[in-house]
DNA sequence: TTCCGACAGTGGGGTCGCAAT
DNA sequence: ATTGCGACCCCACTATCGGAA
């Protein structure tokens, strides 16, 4: 199987515009690299088109890309070919490791022609823009294999992984498919939460009934334990087990000898409240934890204990095994109840405890392993401001030719502006026409560089979770999440929010 | 026929480890 | 010592397709 194959029909995918048109495609594809019969071969396109590498990291990202080689008259390199190289690619290590990288790198492109030149910078730099990643590749992999789409997505979500259950899939067939079960030791995409606008809103979308938790502001962990062998996995599934001897500790203490579980680790205060995010960033991205920061661990999810997998379960349930495991200074708050009242003095009070929300879950609603799920729905304050737009960034991809991430300043009551951040949220494309025109028109000296500095004039209305400490930005403090609400052309620049607000809200802790 | 769930795309700030300067 | 880069922690939001209602 030549990498031109593969190059040419992520090309097709992208030029298609019907979903249905990119699975046929893909599919086609995988029949033609299973025809080969290599497995490896298999998971290695599932997983290039699906945006990844099988190595899942190699040391090279956008800055490796800037410059390559002239490309290749003709096409030579097979997928096998460049798999091996992306493996050597991604095992140089050591003092000259960056120079060897470059070197492999470069005679790697060398060696491709220029529409695989195209395929592997996008591959590479993790922006593949063919309008299909994981999903649709699941939707294929079924198709191609002649298996329901739900079990190949079921599959893949137990294997915490798509390529094996391409592979698997197509040269095992549904019998295959059967194989992969929960087991502890093997992570499974972790469930996540949609977005809810208050305890109202969630009360009303879950059905009247909810089981609130408290929503820490730390880093999601699964926990699996086999015996005495404890693992603890990343939301996206990377293995921090030996950053986090306090989590291992803490699962070893419970008395059961299988699990898998869901958690939260955070570093909190000697009276007990959360340290700042960057706290918990901080120790939980060291790799020799030391002596530093100590983190805890709060068990909110139970998705197998001792044979028995519960993750079909309703939450009611799997929190009932819960609770009969992990005692309850270990687990996070939690509240079940239809009262809205009651819901919102739940969260004042989670908030008034220094954490960052709630979770709404519905009683009654599975682990949905791998997905965005409606059973689960978080709660956050939104904080606004006024800003002033002091620059904007000219956009990429679908945003090309537009100038899309703007540049926000808090006004200095001593005079000037102070910026804060950039955001490129919240916009639509209308919005995006408009403030295209618009900046130009306040554009102060040249628009063909990338960033285009502008005459301080537009207010906009900025959303945000917090303010965080930054080393970056003049005033020492950055927005966080923030995105555009709207364009204020009833407000000029001297009746936006000041820095000094700003500040107040940074140093009351948010 | 309309509605809505799921997905992809477009990027944000901060922190670490490590190689290069 | 400092800087640049890659990787990964936290993430919000809009557009689009296609199946559900």
């Amino acid at each position: 199987m030549l990498l031109a194959e593969v190059a040419a029909a992520s090309a097709e995918i992208a030029s298609a515009s019907a979903r249905l048109a990119k699975t046929r495609r893909l599919a086609i594809l995988l029949n033609r690299v299973a025809a080969d019969g290599d497995a490896r071969l298999v998971a290695v396109t599932a997983s290039w088109l699906s945006g990844e590498l099988p190595q899942r990291q190699i040391g090279v990202g956008w800055a490796a890309l800037r410059t390559l080689p002239p490309p290749a008259t003709s096409a030579t390199l097979t997928v096998a070919d460049v798999d091996a190289r992306f493996s050597r690619i991604g095992a140089v290590a050591g003092k000259g490791s960056r120079t060897a990288r470059a070197g492999l790198v470069r005679d790697l492109f060398e060696t491709a022609t220029d529409a695989e030149q195209v395929f592997l910078r996008r591959l590479l730099s993790g922006e593949l823009r063919q309008g299909a990643l994981a999903g649709v590749m699941s939707d294929a992999i079924a198709e191609a294999a002649g298996i329901p789409a739900a079990e190949v997505r079921r599959a893949a979500m137990l294997a915490g992984a798509l390529p094996t259950v391409a592979a698997a899939a197509l040269t095992g067939g549904r019998p295959a498919l059967a194989e992969f079960r929960l087991r502890a030791g093997r992570p499974v995409g972790p469930m996540l939460a949609q977005t809810a606008s208050g305890v109202d809103d969630a009360l009303q979308r879950l059905g009247g009934t909810a089981i609130f938790e408290a929503k820490l502001d730390g880093a999601r962990v699964q926990i699996h334990r086999a015996g005495s062998a404890v693992s603890v996995y990343t939301r996206s599934l990377d293995d921090v087990t030996s950053r986090l001897p306090e989590v291992v500790a803490a699962t070893l203490a419970l008395p059961a000898t299988d699990l898998i579980a869901d958690a939260e680790a955070i570093a909190l205060r000697p009276d007990g409240r959360p340290q700042r995010f960057q706290v918990t960033a901080a120790r939980f991205g060291r790799k020799h934890p030391g002596d530093l920061e100590p983190l805890s661990v709060f068990f909110f999810d139970l998705l197998h204990l001792d044979g028995s997998d519960l993750l079909d379960l309703p939450t009611r349930d799997r929190l009932d095994a819960l609770d009969a495991l992990v005692p309850a200074a270990r687990r996070v708050d939690r509240l079940v109840t239809a009262d809205p009242a009651a819901a919102q003095n739940f969260l004042d009070r989670t908030l008034a405890s220094g954490h960052e929300g709630v979770m709404a879950k519905s009683p009654s609603a599975p682990y949905e392993a791998g997905r965005r799920g409606s059973g689960w729905l978080k709660v956050k304050p939104v904080h606004t401001l006024d800003l002033v737009v002091l620059a904007v960034e000219w956009g990429s991809g679908r945003r090309t030719g537009t100038l899309s991430n703007i540049h926000l300043g808090a006004r200095d009551p001593a005079g000037g502006f102070v910026m804060l951040g950039k955001t490129f949220k919240g916009m639509t494309d209308a919005m995006l026409a408009w403030q295209t025109e618009r900046f130009t028109e306040l554009a102060e000296g040249p628009t063909d560089g990338y960033v285009v500095r502008l005459r301080p004039e537009q207010v906009v209305e900025i959303a945000f979770d917090g303010v965080q400490g930054s080393t970056r930005y003049p005033g020492g403090m950055a927005l966080r999440f923030a995105r555009v609400v709207r364009y204020r052309d009833d407000k000029s620049p001297t009746e936006a929010d000041t820095v000094d607000t700003v500040r107040a809200l940074y140093e009351r802790g948010g």
